[in-house]
DNA sequence: CAGTAAACTGCATACGAATGCAGTATTAAA
DNA sequence: TTTAATACTGCATTCGTATGCAGTTTACTG
């Protein structure tokens, strides 16, 4: 194996110099078609490529997207990272994968910090606004994908977000489940403190109250498989009252919840509760499951987050959130509604 | 946002060298206690962390793997992805993720190249051998995961390969299929050229001639949800000689065909057709399915990765290849054998 | 106490490519 | 043909950190 070849032996092979090198792999940079030619020439020779590390240093732009995540068992997850990961390419982004279980989120993001990243986008994890203004000192936009920080009204925002609309998602769940006649309405959460959990629930719960109902029964999934089997034993510890609808805060959780309806309760989704989710994740609609949902709309999500990632590299844009509408998507795992 | 601190700035507020910040922070350097403390002391204050991309530069060490996969649709992929970024970072390695859907790896690992990696992780994409060559002149090893490359025996390994035994996980499930009593045993295939789909089909097929059977009837699901539905159709299409068991080469596939099974052909599993697969993933155990299956050693499989990426940055080891056992996992979706 | 080894420190340079500047060749305009 | 504008080109410097080398201090041995 030879030592590295640089644009200096490139150089030195086509006769030009340096600049000459650097030049013809800058787009938009001034060389003539000859000189071109005879570079690549030498670099096809050679079997040059550009180092990457190299002109990061000196353009300080690494093109490199850190991207934190959690949870990659919630098919979710894969799914934005796919998408995600063909669209930054497309603007020419690389993406620095970091999985964080939560606690040594600090550790993982100083670990981002170092390779000078371009921007940061942040998955299934939460962030401090200590943290997020550590970004902001270090110069890398942040965008929190599927989750929002809460603060006042007059605040700046700290990292840009974006989500669906959470809030008017569970709204439309309610209404269907309402006209779907259901009595004893329930309800499972994700993981208490998220963002995505505190508007699911409140819009779930709000809407309720308009129709005149309100939420029966609750539980506590974190967004988990495992807590939402648990979640769904406890809903139905009491056979004297039990829920004929779940709402569940995840599909993830959703489908947990039916495995044991129907395999530990020898329940009957529809007929003896219907069972709905939130995320329209692929498994939601497999045969076995077919469980109602509330689609995120992820091609719009991940599309702008592109979009916020390019504004601030490019222009001082400021921070700021936006939001993506959602859609209810109808299977069989609840009842029709009343006419 | 103010410009970027360094390692001189540091260094002036410390009262000390540039040399010695950067001691500070490379372990095993000859530093007093007296002098790290004033240099942590005075990057405190700056809120310095130390620039990556300069490192790397000059130690010619990126401390980053480029992973490649495709399919991260398929659940397998995703919990690789999880667990070998976790397990690479406890060597201090950071992974770079590129989504392939084949046809332009060889611009993938152009892009890959440029960031000088460490290492290179294919998984779920091929590797023709002209890019395996170009990799190793780039002094850049390369370990396919779940995938191997054939070639002529006295021919060096273009690249270090980690794969579970599929050849003898499926002769377990040969057997498993007899045993059970099955007489009309087919198969789905994955993508045709995979090494994963030819070891498991040889494996398949050689244990079922040894049980004086063969295999009954064949269509291939190229590894993906949909192909496998028409696959199972196309296995049913004929009533008067349906298959009594399938065998499926990947659980991501399998579940497909048990939806087809069930929801568009009425049929009951495993009392009119057993099923089987190949991977184990989270959802062969969901309660809709209990999918019995060969379970592949992932965390084996990491590990191994992980040691081989160590070995070849460290010392110049070989790349070789290395095949850890698979296990049968038994549940509801096939007969139970007869004793 | 002398002498030597060990621990520490700073200087200067290198890593590989991008770019402002100044100079040269080419073209267009007058 | 002269002038001015334009298109190229190379020189030299820069990005931020690591490290060989030589010099200095400290510790230890006899």
């Amino acid at each position: 194996m030879r030592p590295n070849v640089t644009s200096l032996h490139v150089a030195r092979l086509a006769q030009v110099s340096q600049s000459a090198v650097s030049r013809t792999y800058t787009p938009g940079a001034s060389v003539s078609d000859v000189t071109r030619e005879r570079v690549l020439d030498a670099a096809q020779k050679l079997g040059y490529r550009p180092n990457a590390i190299a002109r990061s240093l000196i353009t300080k732009r690494s093109r490199i997207i850190g991207v934190v995540m959690s949870r990659l068992d919630n098919q979710f997850y894969p799914l934005v990272l796919e998408k995600l990961s063909k669209r930054l390419r497309e603007d020419g982004l690389h993406v620095l994968l970091f999985i964080s279980d939560g606690g040594e989120s600090d550790d993982v993001l100083a670990e981002i910090l170092q390779y000078q990243v371009d921007g940061i986008v942040m998955a299934s994890t939460e962030l401090s606004s200590a943290l997020a203004r550590d970004c902001a000192n270090a110069g890398s936009p942040v965008v929190l994908f599927n989750r929002i920080t809460r603060q006042a009204a007059h605040e700046p925002h700290p990292a840009s977000a974006v989500t669906s609309d959470n809030e008017a998602g569970a709204r439309m769940m309610a209404r269907h489940l309402v006209a779907g006649g259901h009595k004893r309405i329930a309800y499972i959460a994700g993981t208490e403190q998220s963002s995505t959990n505190v508007d699911r629930e409140r819009g779930f719960r709000e809407e309720l109250a308009l129709l005149g109902k309100r939420i029966h029964a609750r539980a506590v999934g974190h967004y988990s498989f495992e807590s939402a089997k648990f979640a769904a034993r406890e809903l139905f510890s009491n056979p004297a009252d039990r829920p004929d609808a779940i709402f569940v805060g995840s599909d993830h959780m959703a489908l947990a919840v039916m495995d044991v309806l129907r395999m530990e309760l020898g329940l009957r989704i529809p007929e003896d509760v219907s069972v709905a989710g939130f995320d329209n994740v692929p498994q939601a609609a497999w045969g076995a499951y077919q469980l109602t949902t509330v689609e995120q709309p992820v091609d719009l999500m991940i599309e702008a987050t592109a979009t916020m990632l390019r504004e601030q590299l490019e222009g001082g844009i400021k921070p700021h959130a936006v939001t993506m509408p959602c859609a209810l998507v109808l299977r069989a795992s609840t009842r029709k509604e009343r006419i």
